[in-house]
RNA sequence: GGCUACGUGGCGGAAUGGUUACGCAGAGGAUUGCAAAUCCUUUUAUCCCAGUUCGAUUCUGGGCGUAGCCUCCA
């Protein structure tokens, strides 16, 4: 397989991927409401979508793509958790995108070309609005601006939806200014307290869909290559966004291939907020470094569920660990041969079996192979850091010193040189639940942290 | 109710109209004072029923089951 295929949300179907422009290829991929810390659900798509950029610029050249992933700052979560919080909404959405750059440094995500704020963008938001206001595809009722979905033809198509059913379904509650229970929110008014910009019709604050048709247009263009971002964003999210975009712009051409990542669980249940099973990054990080956090979410083909457990992370952990005994500043210059596993709809489990074989080969004395391996590791955002580096981050998890750790050894083979095995094993016993490993290769000891 | 995805060995997880996935765990061996690590060898699988076919785990239809979307969510 010489050229990438993704599984296209709109066809459903694998496709070949052609992009508009080979000179100017483009991603945009939805990024975080900073309301919260990112979890390990929005790890996933950080990571499959950083995995995307690392394909497609290995294809194009990396001043040849453009990675566009937004941030949302303003959004009733966002104010409704800084009442709760108590703190303003700027310190909150500061901090909480502070913690979220900090979890993509962890995760050895490369940064995005651009990453521009929803706050940063309302004036060309009131803009927006006020086209599809006069194109009739939108209408002020009661100082909110809703977008007529009858206006677009083509409205569930991504979603497989049809309006007749949605609206025979509806199970919200549905506002009296709307004209039909399927229209969504483009602006809406504020409370005095809340924030809000000056528009035609009042004070007030955008909709959630209306910043990524705007930021997406403006850095990528109307029509534009994939957009991506997790599966509980086709509806309403996705869908809306190519409804006012198309109607906006008059075209039917929006993004070409649409690229959605299945969801992290927790015993077979989807992780979310609202459910309340959640773990943070930061605290899955805690326990494992970023690379094996990052390893177990590519273990997985990213359309398929992911379930979030001790027994994946620990099978990851042991893998690295045996990896890193062939990490290497050497490494090949060619795209290995198994980057056409990841070509194939980004079969990251198929590209990782590969990996096994390569460190296979490597340890067997192949230093070619051994150079490939540390390439193939590299491209999918592996041995981001050194072998010392790693050993540094163990080292943190451990509380005995090494001058401790070097003088129980020191007596460890004194009582070896008298036949003494029964303190000997004890030594070691309590070396081992400090974190300490020990082995005993041709008359010599050496140590390593768990 | 509508729509979507999925169901592979003890576990995770690929692929395929007929031939070894791979990893972890388990078993045996080499090695070791015993271990650990490593190496070698190795057991175990395609939800059920029908159809198409010389042949189906793979294609088609039906059933059962699981998860998700239809409301904020990555």
């Amino acid at each position: 397989m010489n050229d990438l295929h993704l599984t296209n949300s709109l066809t459903n179907k694998k496709e070949i991927f052609n992009p508009i422009n080979p000179e100017k290829v483009s991603l945009y991929a939805c990024g975080p409401t900073v309301y919260d810390n990112p979890h390990v659900g929005n790890a996933r798509a950080l990571v499959v979508f950083d995995l995307l950029f690392r394909i497609l610029v290995e294809l194009y050249g990396k001043k040849k793509v453009m990675y566009v992933r937004n941030i949302t700052d303003i959004d009733d979560k966002i104010i409704q958790a800084s009442k709760d919080k108590k703190i303003n909404i700027s310190d909150l959405t500061d901090e909480i995108t502070k913690n979220f750059h900090k979890d993509c440094e962890t995760l050895f995500c490369l940064k995005p070309s651009k990453e521009p704020k929803a706050t940063d963008h309302v004036e060309e938001m009131i803009k927006m609005t006020e086209k599809l206001i006069n194109k009739k595809a939108a209408y002020e009722s009661g100082g909110h601006v809703y977008f007529s979905v009858a206006s677009f033809k083509n409205y569930g198509k991504l979603s497989n939806k049809n309006p007749g059913d949605l609206k025979a379904g509806a199970r919200v509650e549905v506002s009296k200014l709307k004209k039909d229970p399927l229209d969504f929110v483009l602006w809406k008014p504020s409370e005095k307290s809340d924030p809000g910009w000056d528009s035609p019709w009042g004070r007030g604050r955008p909709g959630w869909h209306l910043e990524c048709s705007v930021m997406s247009e403006k850095y990528l263009g109307i029509n534009f290559d994939i957009h991506g971002g997790g599966l509980d964003l086709i509806f309403p999210h996705h869908e809306n966004e190519i409804a006012q975009s198309c109607v906006y712009n008059e075209t039917d051409k929006f993004a070409n291939y649409w690229v959605h990542n299945g969801f992290v669980t927790m015993n077979k249940e989807k992780m979310s907020k609202s459910l309340g099973n959640i773990t943070t990054i930061e605290d899955a990080t805690k326990k494992y470094s970023g690379q094996v956090v990052r390893l177990s979410l590519l273990s997985t083909q990213y359309k398929q569920p992911l379930d979030w457990n001790n027994e994946l992370l620990t099978e990851q952990s042991k893998t690295l660990d045996k990896w890193y005994s062939m990490y290497s500043s050497e490494v090949s210059e060619k795209t290995p041969d198994c980057f056409r596993e990841l070509l194939d709809d980004m079969n990251t489990p198929l590209y990782i079996s590969k990996l096994h074989e390569l460190f296979q080969q490597s340890q067997s004395g192949n230093t070619d192979k051994k150079k490939e391996f540390n390439k193939a590791c590299r491209l999918i955002g592996l041995f981001n850091e050194t072998a010392e580096k790693r050993a540094d981050y163990k080292k943190s998890k451990v509380k005995i010193s090494e001058a401790k750790i070097l003088s129980k050894i020191k007596n460890r083979d004194k009582a070896k040189k008298i036949g003494d095995y029964k303190l000997a094993d004890e030594i070691r016993d309590e070396l081992n639940k400090e974190g300490i490993d020990i082995k005993d290769e041709k008359g010599k000891t050496t140590w390593n942290y768990k």
